[in-house]
DNA sequence: AGCACGCCGACT
DNA sequence: GTCGGCGTGCTC
């Protein structure tokens, strides 16, 4: 007997469900449902059903329509999304829906287009493929093909040629092949598989570990050294546990999902992983999807279609019935860290759904989170005496060896910036290195992570700075527009040709961005083929793309960019790397500045001396025995992370404590005050055992005309901290002033 | 968050 | 005389 009243998730900021009468209609938890909400209907999901209600009987609504062709979302997922709404303080309904397609956020439910599917005759079957021309290259292509597998998709074929659809119906025409149309999935040809390298004797290890304890919830770091070949790893897992699910036993194969950054490095990974694994269906979860090609895809997962699931963040909330292992690639990615809406981290969100799914999860990086890193000390024998009192709660499986043996690690040298003479903000040991390599036909790396033509626009008279009116920042010159930008919203404006302060002609484009690093190497290294990568210069989507080809193909010497380049492609005949001006980030109020500055530059350097060449690495820095740099030298994160927990641990910094933010932002500064003034008593009347300090400004106050406070809260356990936040946040949400501002709980906060 | 209702300034 | 500013209040 059905009940008549259904409790229901809706995309608003209030944390509660919206009862309805259900009027009859057939509905399970989990179904997507319209309903009318104030004036307008609203998509909402079904969490629960009631015989009776809170809210007054005779004001329920009934529901406008159930979507009952489609399929619910499971238990888990719900439950997953429940947790972390909880967790990051978020109301609920928002968090749900944020998780779903944004098709399935809009009441047209939208049908996935179905593709023609070609299958085998016996006469096709019977064909030797000598006996066809050898001119119709993609015919015979098309049916070797067919004959592997006995059908192809048509996104399938497309991987082969680009007239294979072409070629496919002329095999129908044969009679070689039939044709019906299906919902497809896009694979690759068996027969374009690529074959499967041998393992070093530190990747076989850790495959043995991992698979050793495949079902169970384990937490693995694998750390590995650019180069070390953790992609073989993460692939030799996913064949491991899919097939598994594929021997008898299992009703439904398992699946995989891997995630990975907020980055043009998935087509990559997706391509090795597609040409090494044809035989599973794999499907992807990333911004650059249309919007029906990101829901069917997600549908491929929930229906368990999809064998391995690929995607950023969100993609940890997608319903995957049959999940038994997560990958993690680069794990320390910052983009894993949603910084609106619901403030939560995919990581951590991760290895809560493979504890409750009891699977295990493997968090792969060169540069491992200092978070991560502390989870994973204690085993491998890395005594150090920042590890004595630490966890052990991961395992950690380490590669130190390249996997192309030939591969050297590159030479870093750093560069006094204070005891020669800049040319154009470039040192003569730099220069001359490039200059070497020009000689020589090898290509260089410049990485700037300062876009623009300068950073500051100076006037030399009385020292006005062009200001943004919206941020509390600079703005930044670029010269090829003639324009002064702000970095953080976007604002532009004319480069002026009078100081508005003093009047004074004399404006100078001070310091050195990626545009002006351009030019002044066109000016010192005329014959130097130069590329420049940034956000200004990849403005189309393929331009990347382009410009790494170049690169490929000789045709590139110098690439100048910022931390887009540190990632991605690896370039043979590349042997030098220049790093430019990194020096305020060691000097940085944010104490995860050099954590990450360390990170960035072993990325880069990685990038050096892929091949048979030896690299370099030139840092130009006015500290250069700054203990980031030398840890850097000797290429040792394990003693640079253990030194840094060090440090942590004496000032009582995360991971050695639990934080939380509370965010506020409003036009006016004095509201915010007011707000946080409020938070900060009620959270010191709440609990002794947080620490909560005095609200203050972040580094940017001031942003998109927001002015801006926080309130820090920091717990040794982290229990304390969750509850004081929900009593927090119950309080605040009663209090009048909490409307007339922006705010936002932040907890395990990465940014201040 | 939307989207209403609701009371005070410059426009056809 | 209206159009419209954004203050406050509600949504099953």
């Amino acid at each position: 007997m059905p009940k008549p009243i259904l409790q229901i998730a809706l995309d608003v900021p209030l944390a509660r469900l919206f009862d309805y009468l259900s009027a009859g209609q057939q509905v399970q938890v989990g179904q997507r449902v319209l309903v009318p909400f104030g004036r307008r209907n609203q998509i909402g999901i079904v969490m629960d059903e009631a015989d009776s209600s809170e809210f007054a009987i005779e004001k329920l609504k009934p529901i406008t329509q159930a979507f009952s062709d489609e399929v619910p979302l499971d238990a888990e997922v719900l439950s997953l999304i429940r947790f972390s709404a909880d967790y990051y303080h978020y109301p609920f309904g928002q968090a749900l829906l944020a998780a779903l397609p944004a098709r399935l956020r809009q009441v047209a439910p939208a049908v996935a287009r179905k593709q023609y599917c070609y299958q085998i005759t016996d006469a096709g079957r019977q064909v030797d493929l000598e006996s066809l021309p050898k001119r119709q290259r993609v015919l015979r292509l098309v049916l070797q093909a067919l004959q592997a597998e006995g059908e192809q998709t048509e996104a399938v074929l497309d991987a082969l040629s680009g007239s294979a659809r072409k070629a496919a119906k002329e095999l129908v025409n044969l009679g070689y092949a039939t044709a019906e149309q299906v919902l497809a999935v896009k694979r690759v040809p068996a027969i374009l598989q690529t074959p499967q390298p041998a393992l070093n004797a530190e990747q076989a290890a850790a495959v043995t570990s991992i698979t050793q304890e495949i079902q169970v919830f384990k937490a693995w770091l694998l750390h590995g050294i650019t180069g070390s070949g953790k992609t073989e790893v993460y692939i030799r897992l996913m064949q491991h546990v899919l097939q598994q699910g594929a021997d008898g036993a299992a009703q439904q194969s398992a699946q995989v999902l891997v995630l990975v950054p907020e980055i043009n490095l998935t087509p990559q990974l997706e391509a090795r992983f597609r040409t090494r694994l044809p035989q599973y269906n794999l499907v992807s979860l990333h911004s650059s999807l249309s919007e029906s090609e990101r829901l069917h895809n997600w549908q491929l997962a929930q229906s368990g279609a999809a064998q391995i699931i690929i995607g950023t963040r969100l993609s940890i909330f997608t319903p995957i019935p049959n999940l038994k292992l997560i990958l993690i690639d680069e794990e320390h990615d910052s983009s894993y860290k949603q910084q609106d809406s619901m403030r939560y981290h995919a990581r951590d969100v991760a290895l809560v759904r493979a504890k409750r799914l009891n699977i295990p999860v493997v968090m792969g990086s060169a540069t491992p989170a200092l978070e991560s890193w502390y989870n994973a000390m204690g085993s491998n024998g890395q005594a150090t005496s920042a590890a004595s009192s630490q966890p052990n709660k991961y395992g950690l499986l380490t590669l130190k060896q390249r996997a192309v043996s030939a591969a050297q690690l590159p030479k870093i040298d750093c560069i006094d910036t204070t005891k020669v003479n800049l040319q154009h903000g470039l040192t003569p040991q730099l220069v001359a290195a490039l200059r070497l390599r020009l000689e020589r036909k090898e290509q260089s790396l410049l990485f700037i992570n300062r876009r623009g033509y300068s950073p500051v626009l100076l006037c030399t008279a009385c020292h006005w700075i062009a200001p943004c009116t919206r941020c509390s920042s600079r703005l930044v010159v670029h010269l090829g527009q003639k324009k002064l930008r702000c970095h953080h919203c976007g604002h532009e404006q004319r480069i002026p040709h009078q100081c508005p302060s003093c009047g004074d002609a004399d404006l100078h484009p001070t310091g050195h961005g990626t545009q002006r690093l351009e030019q002044t190497l066109a000016t010192l290294l005329p014959t130097a083929r130069i590329a420049r990568v940034d956000r200004d210069s990849i403005s189309r989507k393929h331009a990347l793309v382009e410009i790494l080809d170049r690169v490929h193909n000789q045709e590139i010497d110098i690439l100048v960019g910022t931390q887009m380049l540190a990632k991605g492609h690896d370039f043979p005949n590349l042997t030098l790397v220049g790093v430019i001006d990194t020096d305020s980030a060691l000097h940085s109020p944010d104490f995860r500045a050099s954590e990450r500055l360390f990170a960035q530059l072993m990325q880069v350097a990685g990038r050096a001396g892929r091949a048979d060449k030896a690299g370099q690495v030139i840092i130009q820095t006015a500290f250069p025995e700054h203990a980031l740099f030398n840890a850097l030298r000797s290429q040792d994160y394990a003693s640079y992370a253990n030194d840094l927990l060090q440090e942590r641990e004496q000032v009582q910094f995360p991971p050695y404590v639990f934080t939380a933010l509370l965010r506020a932002e409003a036009h006016d500064f004095p509201l915010v005050q007011q707000f946080l003034q409020l938070a900060f008593s009620s959270a010191r009347a709440l609990s002794q055992q947080v620490v909560t300090y005095d609200p203050v400004r972040p580094q940017m106050e001031r942003l998109k005309g927001m002015e801006r406070g926080y309130i820090l809260m920091h717990a040794q356990q982290r229990p304390a901290l969750q509850k004081l936040l929900t009593q927090l946040v119950h309080q605040l949400r009663a209090a009048p002033i909490a409307a007339k501002v922006r705010w936002a709980v932040d907890v395990n906060p990465l940014e201040f």
